[in-house]
DNA sequence: TGAGACGGTAAACTAAATTTACTACAATGT
DNA sequence: ACATTGTAGTAAATTTAGTTTACCGTCTCA
C-alpha cells in the first residue's frame, strides 16, 4: 500500500463527514465547495488573494465562493485600512459558529481514532505527520 | 493541529504533484478528473459502477470519465462475459504505462519521505496509517 | 413468463471552475 | 510631480465537470 492511497482516504472521509454533520447541525446552506474557505486555518483576517492560493484555485473562483458565502452570511469583506488595494475576510457570528463546529467534529473524530489506536499509538501518528508538515518537502 | 489539516495537506500535495509529474512525462491529455478513475486500487478489471462508488460520484459522471478515458486510449471497455447488462473497465497499454507511473512517482515520494524521517520513522508512519486503513471506524 | 431490480448509458440541466479583461491603488524611478 | 509598472480584487463570458432525469437491455425469481 503506497503512501497516497493511506493519506487521500481518510483524508477524504474526514472531508465528507465534516460536510455531512455540518448539514445536519443547521448549516444545511453550505455546500462542498465553500469547505475550501473553511479550511484549517481558517479565513478569518485574511486576504482574498490568499485564500486563493492556499486552497489552490484561482483568486476569480474563490471570490465566487466569498460572494456566496457573504451572501449566505457566513463572512464579510471589509476594506482594510492602510492598504485600499485590499479587502479582509471576517467571521460572522454565524460563520465562526460553523468553523468552530468543524473544530468539534475533528476532535469527535480524534477520540475516535485514539480509541481504536490508543492513545499512545495516536500521539505518535500526530507526531509523525507534524514532523512532515515542517519538514521541508517539495509542498 | 488536527488530523484534518495534517492529512488533507500533503495528501493534496501528493495529488497535484501526480498529476504535474504525469503531464510532464507525456500523459498530458490528462486532467484533473481523470484521477478519480486512476486512483488506487486502479479500474483495470473493474465495472463502471463500482468505479463510480470507489470515487464517491454518480455513475453518469464516472460514465464520462471513461468515456473521456476511452477516447484518449487509455482505457476500453468490454462486455461481461457472464452478465449481458455488465460492462468491465480493461486498461490499454498506454493506461497501464500511466497508472504504472503513477506508481513510480508514488515510490520518488516515499523515498523522499523516507530521507527526511529516517526509514524507521517512516515504517512506523505507514504501519499506523494502515491501522486505520484496516480498523472499523466509520469511513 | 411477467414484474421488478440491476447495470449501464445518454441528454438536459446545473454548478463550479478557468480564461480574459478590467478597475483601483501602491510603489518605483526619473 | 508624474508616468510606469506591479499588485489586489472583481466581473463577465466561457469551458468544464457534475447531477438530475429518463431510458434500454438483461437478469432474477415468484
Amino acid at each position: 500500500m503506497l503512501i497516497g492511497a493511506l493519506l487521500r482516504v481518510p483524508a477524504q472521509a474526514i472531508h465528507r463527514r465534516i460536510i455531512n454533520e455540518l448539514n445536519a447541525a443547521g448549516f444545511d446552506d453550505l455546500r462542498v465547495p465553500h469547505m475550501a474557505v473553511l479550511q484549517f486555518p481558517g479565513p478569518d483576517g485574511v486576504r482574498p488573494g490568499v485564500l486563493a492560493e492556499r486552497a489552490g484555485m484561482s483568486k476569480q473562483a474563490m471570490n465566487q465562493l466569498l460572494r456566496s458565502l457573504e451572501g449566505l452570511g457566513y463572512i464579510a469583506r471589509s476594506d482594510s485600512k492602510d492598504d485600499g488595494r485590499t479587502r479582509v475576510v471576517r467571521f460572522t457570528t454565524r460563520g465562526r459558529q460553523a468553523y468552530s463546529k468543524i473544530a468539534d467534529i475533528l476532535r469527535d473524530i480524534e477520540r475516535e481514532w485514539t480509541a481504536e489506536l490508543g492513545p499512545k499509538r495516536f500521539a505518535e501518528l500526530k507526531a509523525l505527520l507534524v514532523r512532515v508538515w515542517e519538514s521541508p518537502l517539495p509542498w
